[in-house]
DNA sequence: GTCTATACGACGATAGAC
DNA sequence: GTCTATCGTCGTATAGAC
Protein backbone atom coordinates (compact mmCIF):
# COMPACT_ATOMS: atom_id res chain seq x y z
CA UNK A 1 0.00 0.00 0.00
CA UNK A 2 1.07 3.68 -0.63
CA UNK A 3 1.85 5.73 2.60
CA UNK A 4 1.44 9.00 1.82
CA UNK A 5 5.55 8.93 3.25
CA UNK A 6 6.23 6.83 -0.04
CA UNK A 7 4.10 8.50 -2.09
CA UNK A 8 6.20 11.75 -1.50
CA UNK A 9 9.28 10.46 -1.61
CA UNK A 10 8.79 8.82 -4.93
CA UNK A 11 7.15 12.04 -6.03
CA UNK A 12 10.21 14.05 -5.23
CA UNK A 13 12.59 11.51 -6.65
CA UNK A 14 10.94 11.66 -9.81
CA UNK A 15 11.40 15.24 -10.00
CA UNK A 16 14.33 15.67 -9.07
CA UNK A 17 15.70 13.10 -11.21
CA UNK A 18 14.35 15.27 -14.12
CA UNK A 19 15.61 18.29 -12.77
CA UNK A 20 19.08 17.00 -12.50
CA UNK A 21 19.13 15.33 -15.75
CA UNK A 22 18.34 19.12 -17.28
CA UNK A 23 20.46 21.15 -15.21
CA UNK A 24 23.02 18.84 -13.42
CA UNK A 25 24.26 18.93 -9.55
CA UNK A 26 25.70 22.03 -9.25
CA UNK A 27 22.89 24.21 -11.21
CA UNK A 28 19.71 22.90 -9.84
CA UNK A 29 18.21 24.38 -7.03
CA UNK A 30 16.12 22.61 -4.18
CA UNK A 31 13.22 24.72 -5.13
CA UNK A 32 13.44 24.31 -8.44
CA UNK A 33 12.92 20.55 -7.80
CA UNK A 34 10.16 21.99 -5.14
CA UNK A 35 8.21 23.88 -7.42
CA UNK A 36 8.23 21.54 -10.09
CA UNK A 37 6.89 18.82 -8.21
CA UNK A 38 4.38 21.28 -6.43
CA UNK A 39 5.66 21.11 -3.04
CA UNK A 40 6.85 23.75 -0.56
CA UNK A 41 11.04 23.60 -0.25
CA UNK A 42 11.28 22.57 3.58
CA UNK A 43 8.97 19.11 2.38
CA UNK A 44 11.91 17.80 0.37
CA UNK A 45 13.91 18.34 3.30
CA UNK A 46 11.71 15.90 5.09
CA UNK A 47 12.23 13.62 3.22
CA UNK A 48 15.69 13.46 2.35
CA UNK A 49 18.45 14.61 4.48
CA UNK A 50 19.81 17.07 2.28
CA UNK A 51 20.10 18.01 -1.54
CA UNK A 52 23.23 15.83 -2.02
CA UNK A 53 21.13 13.09 -0.19
CA UNK A 54 18.83 12.95 -2.71
CA UNK A 55 21.02 13.39 -5.79
CA UNK A 56 22.69 10.42 -4.54
CA UNK A 57 19.71 8.74 -4.09
CA UNK A 58 18.27 9.24 -8.23
CA UNK A 59 22.20 8.24 -9.13
CA UNK A 60 21.40 4.77 -7.51
CA UNK A 61 18.45 4.78 -9.57
CA UNK A 62 19.94 3.64 -12.66
CA UNK A 63 22.95 0.95 -11.30
CA UNK A 64 20.52 -1.94 -11.19
CA UNK A 65 19.36 -1.51 -14.44
CA UNK A 66 23.22 -0.87 -15.89
CA UNK A 67 24.10 -4.35 -13.98
CA UNK A 68 21.21 -6.27 -15.49
CA UNK A 69 22.14 -5.44 -18.98
CA UNK A 70 25.24 -7.22 -19.07
CA UNK A 71 23.18 -10.42 -18.51
CA UNK A 72 23.46 -11.67 -22.10
CA UNK A 73 27.42 -11.81 -21.33
CA UNK A 74 26.40 -14.18 -18.75
CA UNK A 75 23.89 -15.92 -20.27
CA UNK A 76 24.65 -16.52 -24.26
CA UNK A 77 26.46 -18.83 -25.83
CA UNK A 78 26.68 -17.25 -28.94
CA UNK A 79 28.61 -14.02 -29.33
CA UNK A 80 25.79 -12.92 -31.91
CA UNK A 81 23.14 -12.97 -29.49
CA UNK A 82 24.91 -11.34 -26.77
CA UNK A 83 26.53 -8.63 -28.50
CA UNK A 84 22.37 -8.02 -29.76
CA UNK A 85 20.92 -8.10 -26.43
CA UNK A 86 23.13 -6.12 -24.47
CA UNK A 87 22.82 -3.90 -27.54
CA UNK A 88 19.27 -3.73 -27.29
CA UNK A 89 18.79 -3.56 -23.12
CA UNK A 90 21.19 -0.65 -22.98
CA UNK A 91 18.93 1.20 -25.71
CA UNK A 92 16.02 0.50 -23.51
CA UNK A 93 17.66 1.80 -20.33
CA UNK A 94 18.87 4.99 -22.10
CA UNK A 95 14.77 5.09 -23.26
CA UNK A 96 13.22 3.96 -20.30
CA UNK A 97 15.25 5.53 -17.66
CA UNK A 98 16.36 8.59 -19.64
CA UNK A 99 17.04 11.22 -16.97
CA UNK A 100 18.61 8.65 -14.68
CA UNK A 101 20.86 7.56 -17.59
CA UNK A 102 21.54 11.47 -18.43
CA UNK A 103 22.70 11.73 -14.50
CA UNK A 104 24.86 8.87 -14.60
CA UNK A 105 26.51 10.31 -17.67
CA UNK A 106 26.44 13.48 -15.79
CA UNK A 107 28.94 11.97 -13.11
CA UNK A 108 30.37 9.40 -14.70
CA UNK A 109 31.93 12.60 -16.97
CA UNK A 110 32.87 14.56 -14.11
CA UNK A 111 34.92 11.18 -12.22
CA UNK A 112 32.27 10.03 -10.61
CA UNK A 113 32.35 12.38 -7.06
CA UNK A 114 29.55 11.19 -5.71
CA UNK A 115 28.95 7.46 -6.63
CA UNK A 116 29.35 4.91 -3.72
CA UNK A 117 32.19 2.46 -3.98
CA UNK A 118 30.11 -0.40 -4.27
CA UNK A 119 27.90 0.82 -7.20
CA UNK A 120 31.52 1.47 -8.72
CA UNK A 121 33.02 -2.23 -8.07
CA UNK A 122 30.01 -3.67 -9.00
CA UNK A 123 29.72 -1.55 -12.59
CA UNK A 124 33.81 -2.44 -13.37
CA UNK A 125 33.33 -6.01 -12.78
CA UNK A 126 30.80 -6.90 -15.19
CA UNK A 127 32.65 -4.58 -17.22
CA UNK A 128 35.56 -6.33 -17.51
CA UNK A 129 33.64 -9.47 -17.22
CA UNK A 130 31.88 -9.08 -20.72
CA UNK A 131 35.47 -8.07 -21.96
CA UNK A 132 36.63 -11.46 -20.64
CA UNK A 133 34.20 -13.07 -22.42
CA UNK A 134 34.68 -11.04 -25.52
CA UNK A 135 38.18 -11.78 -25.71
CA UNK A 136 37.19 -15.35 -24.87
CA UNK A 137 35.28 -15.59 -28.23
CA UNK A 138 37.95 -14.15 -30.14
CA UNK A 139 40.24 -16.52 -28.56
CA UNK A 140 38.18 -19.43 -29.55
CA UNK A 141 37.92 -18.10 -33.18
CA UNK A 142 34.14 -17.08 -32.89
CA UNK A 143 34.70 -13.34 -33.84
CA UNK A 144 37.22 -11.10 -35.33
CA UNK A 145 39.76 -10.43 -33.44
CA UNK A 146 38.59 -7.19 -32.78
CA UNK A 147 40.04 -4.91 -29.40
CA UNK A 148 37.18 -5.96 -27.07
CA UNK A 149 37.69 -2.66 -24.52
CA UNK A 150 37.27 -0.56 -27.52
CA UNK A 151 34.64 -2.58 -28.69
CA UNK A 152 32.68 -1.93 -25.39
CA UNK A 153 33.86 1.33 -25.52
CA UNK A 154 31.75 2.31 -28.38
CA UNK A 155 28.96 0.36 -27.32
CA UNK A 156 28.33 2.05 -24.65
CA UNK A 157 28.86 5.41 -26.17
CA UNK A 158 26.31 4.78 -29.09
CA UNK A 159 23.85 3.33 -27.05
CA UNK A 160 24.32 5.83 -24.07
CA UNK A 161 23.98 8.94 -26.55
CA UNK A 162 20.17 8.83 -27.07
CA UNK A 163 20.04 9.93 -23.52
CA UNK A 164 22.87 12.28 -23.28
CA UNK A 165 22.81 13.89 -26.03
CA UNK A 166 18.55 13.63 -27.05
CA UNK A 167 18.33 17.02 -27.35
CA UNK A 168 21.21 17.19 -30.68
CA UNK A 169 19.53 14.36 -31.47
CA UNK A 170 16.00 15.56 -31.48
CA UNK A 171 17.79 18.55 -33.71
CA UNK A 172 18.81 16.63 -36.25
CA UNK A 173 15.70 14.51 -36.79
CA UNK A 174 13.51 17.73 -36.62
CA UNK A 175 11.31 15.57 -33.66
CA UNK A 176 9.51 16.44 -31.01
CA UNK A 177 10.51 13.39 -28.81
CA UNK A 178 11.96 10.10 -30.09
CA UNK A 179 9.32 7.27 -31.15
CA UNK A 180 9.52 3.61 -31.00
CA UNK A 181 10.59 3.19 -34.52
CA UNK A 182 13.87 5.91 -33.93
CA UNK A 183 15.23 3.61 -30.73
CA UNK A 184 14.17 0.44 -33.38
CA UNK A 185 16.09 2.65 -36.54
CA UNK A 186 18.87 3.16 -33.69
CA UNK A 187 19.38 -0.68 -32.96
CA UNK A 188 19.48 -1.78 -36.34
CA UNK A 189 22.01 0.34 -37.39
CA UNK A 190 24.42 0.16 -34.30
CA UNK A 191 23.76 -3.89 -33.84
CA UNK A 192 24.31 -3.88 -37.41
CA UNK A 193 27.36 -2.34 -37.34
CA UNK A 194 28.55 -4.40 -34.64
CA UNK A 195 28.11 -7.60 -35.74
CA UNK A 196 29.67 -6.71 -38.75
CA UNK A 197 32.52 -5.57 -37.89
CA UNK A 198 33.05 -8.62 -35.23
CA UNK A 199 32.06 -10.98 -38.20
CA UNK A 200 29.20 -13.13 -36.32
CA UNK A 201 26.83 -13.46 -38.42
CA UNK A 202 23.35 -12.15 -36.75
CA UNK A 203 21.17 -14.70 -35.25
CA UNK A 204 17.69 -15.02 -36.46
CA UNK A 205 14.43 -12.84 -35.04
CA UNK B 1 54.34 39.40 -30.02
CA UNK B 2 52.97 38.59 -26.79
CA UNK B 3 51.98 41.96 -24.79
CA UNK B 4 50.76 40.88 -21.00
CA UNK B 5 47.45 41.35 -22.20
CA UNK B 6 47.67 38.62 -24.37
CA UNK B 7 49.99 36.55 -22.49
CA UNK B 8 47.62 36.66 -19.00
CA UNK B 9 44.37 36.26 -20.92
CA UNK B 10 45.22 32.95 -22.74
CA UNK B 11 46.57 31.30 -19.56
CA UNK B 12 43.33 32.35 -17.89
CA UNK B 13 41.32 30.52 -20.66
CA UNK B 14 43.83 27.98 -20.52
CA UNK B 15 43.56 27.14 -17.19
CA UNK B 16 39.28 28.19 -17.51
CA UNK B 17 38.70 25.50 -20.10
CA UNK B 18 40.81 22.86 -17.80
CA UNK B 19 38.32 23.47 -14.65
CA UNK B 20 35.24 23.87 -16.82
CA UNK B 21 35.98 20.79 -18.58
CA UNK B 22 36.76 18.99 -14.94
CA UNK B 23 33.91 20.47 -12.85
CA UNK B 24 31.28 21.82 -15.72
CA UNK B 25 29.78 25.35 -15.72
CA UNK B 26 27.77 25.96 -12.47
CA UNK B 27 30.14 23.60 -9.94
CA UNK B 28 33.55 25.52 -11.10
CA UNK B 29 33.92 28.86 -8.86
CA UNK B 30 36.00 31.65 -10.37
CA UNK B 31 39.01 31.48 -7.46
CA UNK B 32 38.77 27.70 -8.51
CA UNK B 33 40.34 29.30 -11.63
CA UNK B 34 42.65 32.31 -10.41
CA UNK B 35 43.71 29.67 -7.96
CA UNK B 36 44.74 27.23 -10.65
CA UNK B 37 46.55 29.86 -12.81
CA UNK B 38 48.14 31.65 -10.02
CA UNK B 39 46.05 34.82 -9.81
CA UNK B 40 44.25 36.46 -7.80
CA UNK B 41 40.80 36.19 -8.41
CA UNK B 42 40.44 40.11 -9.27
CA UNK B 43 42.62 39.80 -12.32
CA UNK B 44 40.18 37.25 -13.95
CA UNK B 45 37.19 39.97 -13.47
CA UNK B 46 39.99 42.33 -15.33
CA UNK B 47 40.61 40.53 -18.58
CA UNK B 48 37.11 38.85 -18.90
CA UNK B 49 33.19 40.56 -17.93
CA UNK B 50 31.75 37.99 -15.82
CA UNK B 51 32.40 33.88 -15.10
CA UNK B 52 29.72 33.33 -17.61
CA UNK B 53 31.77 35.29 -20.64
CA UNK B 54 34.77 33.36 -19.87
CA UNK B 55 33.19 30.02 -19.95
CA UNK B 56 31.64 31.26 -23.61
CA UNK B 57 34.74 32.35 -24.75
CA UNK B 58 36.05 28.20 -23.93
CA UNK B 59 33.25 27.11 -25.40
CA UNK B 60 33.82 28.90 -28.75
CA UNK B 61 36.77 27.56 -28.88
CA UNK B 62 35.92 24.59 -29.68
CA UNK B 63 33.61 24.93 -32.95
CA UNK B 64 36.26 26.07 -35.47
CA UNK B 65 37.73 22.50 -35.08
CA UNK B 66 34.25 20.70 -35.14
CA UNK B 67 33.27 22.65 -38.51
CA UNK B 68 36.85 21.52 -39.75
CA UNK B 69 36.67 18.06 -39.28
CA UNK B 70 33.26 18.22 -41.46
CA UNK B 71 35.88 19.11 -44.25
CA UNK B 72 36.49 15.31 -45.71
CA UNK B 73 32.56 15.21 -46.52
CA UNK B 74 33.07 18.25 -49.38
CA UNK B 75 36.52 17.06 -50.45
CA UNK B 76 36.48 13.65 -50.62
CA UNK B 77 34.52 11.82 -53.47
CA UNK B 78 34.62 7.90 -52.42
CA UNK B 79 32.76 7.08 -48.97
CA UNK B 80 35.38 5.19 -47.18
CA UNK B 81 37.64 8.04 -47.40
CA UNK B 82 35.40 10.75 -46.12
CA UNK B 83 34.04 8.52 -43.47
CA UNK B 84 37.60 7.77 -42.32
CA UNK B 85 39.30 10.82 -42.39
CA UNK B 86 36.50 12.13 -40.46
CA UNK B 87 36.50 9.25 -37.81
CA UNK B 88 40.16 10.36 -37.40
CA UNK B 89 39.71 14.08 -37.80
CA UNK B 90 37.26 13.63 -34.51
CA UNK B 91 39.06 11.46 -32.92
CA UNK B 92 41.72 14.12 -32.99
CA UNK B 93 39.46 17.27 -31.37
CA UNK B 94 38.67 14.16 -28.51
CA UNK B 95 42.46 14.12 -28.03
CA UNK B 96 44.06 17.55 -28.75
CA UNK B 97 41.28 19.46 -27.43
CA UNK B 98 39.77 17.34 -24.87
CA UNK B 99 38.88 20.11 -21.86
CA UNK B 100 37.48 22.11 -24.53
CA UNK B 101 35.41 19.21 -26.14
CA UNK B 102 34.03 18.17 -22.52
CA UNK B 103 33.15 21.23 -22.25
CA UNK B 104 31.13 21.28 -25.65
CA UNK B 105 29.46 18.02 -24.49
CA UNK B 106 28.78 19.09 -21.48
CA UNK B 107 26.82 22.56 -23.13
CA UNK B 108 24.89 19.75 -25.87
CA UNK B 109 24.00 17.82 -23.30
CA UNK B 110 22.23 20.67 -21.39
CA UNK B 111 20.41 21.81 -24.63
CA UNK B 112 23.05 24.69 -25.58
CA UNK B 113 22.19 27.22 -23.43
CA UNK B 114 25.65 28.83 -23.48
CA UNK B 115 25.86 29.16 -27.33
CA UNK B 116 25.63 31.54 -29.79
CA UNK B 117 22.97 30.89 -32.29
CA UNK B 118 25.50 31.12 -35.08
CA UNK B 119 27.78 28.31 -33.79
CA UNK B 120 24.93 26.39 -33.35
CA UNK B 121 23.55 27.06 -36.68
CA UNK B 122 27.26 26.32 -38.30
CA UNK B 123 27.29 22.82 -37.05
CA UNK B 124 23.62 22.05 -37.80
CA UNK B 125 24.18 23.07 -41.16
CA UNK B 126 27.70 20.81 -41.80
CA UNK B 127 25.65 18.19 -39.81
CA UNK B 128 22.76 18.25 -42.20
CA UNK B 129 25.11 18.95 -45.09
CA UNK B 130 27.01 14.93 -44.64
CA UNK B 131 24.09 13.16 -43.67
CA UNK B 132 23.17 14.47 -46.85
CA UNK B 133 26.00 13.56 -48.52
CA UNK B 134 26.07 10.00 -46.87
CA UNK B 135 22.38 9.88 -48.61
CA UNK B 136 22.97 10.46 -51.85
CA UNK B 137 26.22 8.09 -52.30
CA UNK B 138 23.22 5.63 -50.59
CA UNK B 139 21.64 6.40 -53.54
CA UNK B 140 24.26 6.13 -55.85
CA UNK B 141 24.53 2.53 -54.49
CA UNK B 142 27.87 3.40 -53.44
CA UNK B 143 27.42 2.22 -49.99
CA UNK B 144 25.19 -0.10 -47.90
CA UNK B 145 21.41 1.90 -46.91
CA UNK B 146 21.95 2.55 -43.16
CA UNK B 147 20.29 5.29 -41.76
CA UNK B 148 22.74 8.42 -42.07
CA UNK B 149 21.26 10.26 -38.81
CA UNK B 150 21.65 7.32 -36.91
CA UNK B 151 25.35 6.78 -38.35
CA UNK B 152 26.59 10.14 -37.14
CA UNK B 153 25.22 9.75 -33.85
CA UNK B 154 27.22 6.79 -33.64
CA UNK B 155 30.25 8.08 -35.04
CA UNK B 156 29.52 11.28 -33.07
CA UNK B 157 29.47 9.23 -30.03
CA UNK B 158 31.78 6.92 -30.22
CA UNK B 159 34.84 9.22 -31.01
CA UNK B 160 33.06 11.95 -28.56
CA UNK B 161 33.26 9.54 -25.70
CA UNK B 162 37.26 9.16 -25.41
CA UNK B 163 37.02 13.07 -24.68
CA UNK B 164 33.94 13.06 -22.35
CA UNK B 165 34.42 9.45 -20.60
CA UNK B 166 37.79 9.55 -20.58
CA UNK B 167 38.00 8.86 -16.94
CA UNK B 168 36.00 5.81 -17.44
CA UNK B 169 37.93 5.17 -19.97
CA UNK B 170 41.16 5.09 -17.84
CA UNK B 171 39.16 2.88 -15.39
CA UNK B 172 38.98 0.26 -17.81
CA UNK B 173 42.13 0.36 -19.29
CA UNK B 174 43.84 0.65 -16.31
CA UNK B 175 45.93 3.46 -18.37
CA UNK B 176 46.84 6.32 -15.96
CA UNK B 177 46.81 8.86 -19.66
CA UNK B 178 45.79 7.36 -23.10
CA UNK B 179 48.85 7.23 -25.19
CA UNK B 180 48.82 7.68 -29.05
CA UNK B 181 48.46 3.80 -29.66
CA UNK B 182 44.94 3.55 -27.64
CA UNK B 183 43.74 6.18 -29.94
CA UNK B 184 45.13 4.30 -32.78
CA UNK B 185 43.22 1.40 -31.78
CA UNK B 186 39.85 3.28 -31.05
CA UNK B 187 40.26 4.91 -34.72
CA UNK B 188 41.10 1.28 -36.02
CA UNK B 189 37.92 -0.36 -34.24
CA UNK B 190 35.41 2.69 -35.09
CA UNK B 191 36.90 2.93 -38.97
CA UNK B 192 36.74 -0.92 -39.41
CA UNK B 193 33.08 -1.11 -38.08
CA UNK B 194 31.70 1.50 -39.80
CA UNK B 195 33.14 1.02 -43.17
CA UNK B 196 31.59 -2.99 -42.43
CA UNK B 197 28.66 -1.49 -41.63
CA UNK B 198 27.95 0.24 -44.89
CA UNK B 199 29.89 -2.37 -46.47
CA UNK B 200 32.35 -0.12 -48.69
CA UNK B 201 35.99 -1.65 -48.88
CA UNK B 202 38.64 0.48 -47.07
CA UNK B 203 40.99 2.82 -48.66
CA UNK B 204 44.60 2.08 -49.22
CA UNK B 205 46.79 3.51 -46.48
C1' DG C 1 48.08 46.40 -14.61
C1' DT C 2 47.67 44.06 -9.84
C1' DC C 3 45.51 42.88 -5.70
C1' DT C 4 42.86 43.35 -0.93
C1' DA C 5 38.81 43.92 1.11
C1' DT C 6 34.04 43.91 0.88
C1' DA C 7 29.16 44.52 -0.79
C1' DC C 8 25.37 41.96 -2.10
C1' DG C 9 22.52 38.40 -3.71
C1' DA C 10 21.42 33.59 -3.92
C1' DC C 11 20.76 29.24 -2.08
C1' DG C 12 20.98 25.24 1.28
C1' DA C 13 19.16 24.20 5.39
C1' DT C 14 16.27 24.67 9.72
C1' DA C 15 13.24 26.41 13.53
C1' DG C 16 8.98 26.35 14.97
C1' DA C 17 3.91 27.37 14.26
C1' DC C 18 0.00 24.83 12.61
C1' DG D 1 3.02 15.56 8.26
C1' DT D 2 2.96 20.46 6.23
C1' DC D 3 4.60 24.96 5.45
C1' DT D 4 6.32 29.98 6.40
C1' DA D 5 9.77 32.65 7.71
C1' DT D 6 14.46 33.14 8.41
C1' DC D 7 19.40 32.23 9.25
C1' DG D 8 24.05 31.53 7.71
C1' DT D 9 27.18 30.69 4.15
C1' DC D 10 29.20 30.87 -0.02
C1' DG D 11 30.40 32.88 -4.32
C1' DT D 12 30.10 36.55 -7.99
C1' DA D 13 31.46 40.81 -8.82
C1' DT D 14 33.43 45.45 -7.76
C1' DA D 15 35.49 49.51 -5.37
C1' DG D 16 39.45 51.49 -4.68
C1' DA D 17 44.41 51.39 -2.82
C1' DC D 18 48.90 50.48 -4.74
Amino acid sequence: MATIRERNKRLILKTACQVFADKGFAATKTSDIADKAGLPKANIYYYFKSKEALYRAVLESIIEPLLQAYTPFHREQEPARALEAYIKAKLRISREHADASKVFAHEIMHGAPHLSPQSLAQLKDEAEASVARIRQWIEEGRMAPVDPQHLMFTIWASTQTYADFDWQILQITGRKKLAAKDYDAAARLITDMVLKGCEVSPCEA
